[in-house]
DNA sequence: GCATTATGGTTTCAAATGATACTGGATTAT
DNA sequence: ATAATCCAGTATCATTTGAAACCATAATGC
């Protein structure tokens, strides 16, 4: 008896995706946490911040796709560990600019570079163009889901 | 003033790959619950068991890499719905088989082509060569993190 | 101007997740 | 055989996550 429809599981990509991405954010996180007691939203604010200096909580969502909770605790968690500081957005009452503090650009500095490291050991085996192509498939991929959803 | 390390996170690939994972698995958990009132680790096993009647919660877990608490969850709650049966492992006291019931196999007769419509929507704008090239993109990636994983 | 509605950000709550401890059956050593 | 250890699966607990309510300010309609 053949089966009319085989979902073999291994090679659902959607499954795949999903396993692939946990483990290496898995082996990221562990790494971060280890190295630098980050983790994974917060150091992703810090990257951000870096980028962007003065950026507002909402944007930083908007750009990464966090939950704006998500967003919100990663802040105050790097606030207390004063390695960012808001200062008031002049234009805008309710929100702040965020910036990395002197301690926090120290701490930018040691942890860009290992982030590099890792991502450069997990991509290894590949050369840029193939690099370059899986990061279009993905940004096709996001396009396609995010129309896949919003059908609903 | 240049940045030394440039880490751009739009272009830095395990979070492109975090965040596209978890978008599409997003809209396939959002469909699931919508279409069969399955949740993700629920219809893996309904799909890993259709594949391999009689498994156990232990193979379940190595097979799919998910944690035996949610293995375990998922399969009571399939239990309680009577879409999968457990029987006793001859082999094993400890451990029991595991199988669809017939209203189980109807079930999944109705999810896996709404599963392979999904993908098929979702990867639609890439070619079988593209795929494959993917997906094996994808086990290169999960091996390298397993090995940068284990050297912590 | 004042009322209504919208929005940035926080808090609160409920659900999901996974580490740890536990239970009962299996394996190994003596 | 029986003690010691190990392993499948479950229960418990702490943590993470996001939805919804909430607060304060901003924008819009009248």
């Amino acid at each position: 008896m053949t089966r009319p429809n085989a979902l073999k599981l291994e090679t659902f990509l959607p499954y795949r995706l999903s396993v692939v991405s946990n483990l290496v954010s898995d082996v990221i996180a562990t790494a971060y946490e280890r190295l630098f007691a980050l983790k994974i939203p917060e150091w992703r604010l810090i990257a951000v911040i870096a980028e962007s200096d003065g950026i507002t909580q909402q944007n930083i969502g908007a750009k990464t796709r966090m939950d704006k909770v998500t967003v919100s605790r990663a802040a105050i968690a790097l606030i207390d560990r004063t390695l960012i500081e808001r200062r008031p957005n002049p234009d805008d009452g309710r929100s702040h600019r965020l910036y990395l503090t002197a301690t926090g650009r120290i701490l930018y500095e040691q942890v860009a570079p290992k982030a590099l490291e890792l991502e450069a050991r997990i991509f290894a085996a590949f050369d840029t163009e193939q690099l370059v192509s899986f990061g279009q498939m993905l940004a096709r991929i996001e396009q396609a889901a995010l129309e896949a959803g919003e059908v609903s």
